[in-house]
DNA sequence: AACCAGGAGACAT
DNA sequence: ATGTCTCATGGT
């Protein structure tokens, strides 16, 4: 079996199916997407209440229809608050001009990949997150803790581009099931990183054994 | 009190 | 193509 694949059941085994994304929404998927660029989902958390205590459907229009010096203090929890109204405004204004979900979901994957990362503030992490868990397509998500950890288990290089990285991580999952493993692999990579590899200098309670989120410490056993 | 968090764009080389 | 800066709040 591949490593990638031992790894996804190494996580499920000790942490169980993570049930991503945390939204109620597919288009609030999107909005927590881009608010949590390099952000702690607890300020993300923070941000998205806040907006909806404002705008309670959570919808690209009215979203549009507020004035941005206002969606700017109402997101301001989340961190680089002025970057990201211009980023959500434009991620709002891409999903109306493209005719919503119901015109997007027709859109095969690399076309929405494609059109996603046309938009201002939309990179491959966000666009891949949202071609994933907002619009259920077979896409892996690689993030810095994917690199960190394949790297230091030995298996790719820490300088490992985001494409190769990617299209590694698929091949190594398989044919079968992809959208829910996909799904699950990322969210336990991310669920890992958080619960269990914050000891410094290294993680002696780590299921990954040879993996720690901080510093240059592993464990070698 | 430094360090980190579910990155991306602008700009220089 | 690749490297370096900047952006900002809140928890540990």
């Amino acid at each position: 079996m591949s490593l990638p694949a031992r790894v996804l059941d190494t996580l499920y085994q000790a942490y169980g199916p993570q049930h991503w994304w945390p939204a109620p929404t597919r288009f609030e998927m999107m909005v927590g997407a881009v608010l949590t660029q390099n952000t702690a989902w607890t300020n993300v958390e923070k941000a998205l209440n806040s907006l909806k205590s404002e705008v309670p459907e959570l919808e690209a229009r009215p979203l549009l229809a507020l004035p941005p010096a206002r969606l700017a203090e109402l997101i301001r929890p989340s961190g680089y608050y002025r970057l990201k109204t211009d980023r959500l405004r434009a991620l709002c204004q891409w999903f109306v001009d493209a005719g919503g979900f119901v015109a997007l979901d027709r859109l095969a994957t690399d076309e929405l990949r494609r059109a996603l990362l046309g938009v201002h503030g939309v990179g491959y992490e966000t666009a891949d997150s949202i071609v994933l868990y907002g619009f259920q397509r077979p896409v892996m998500v690689v993030d810095a803790y994917t690199r960190r950890i394949f790297s230091r288990l030995g298996a790719v290089s820490p300088e490992i581009g985001y494409e190769s990285l990617r299209t590694w991580l698929e091949a190594g999952l398989g044919t079968h099931e992809q959208v829910a493993r996909y799904n699950e692999l990322h969210a336990l990579l991310v669920s890992h990183a958080k619960v269990a590899c914050r000891v410094r200098p290294a993680c002696p309670d780590c299921v990954l054994r040879r993996h720690c989120q901080y510093g240059n410490a592993t464990v070698t056993s």
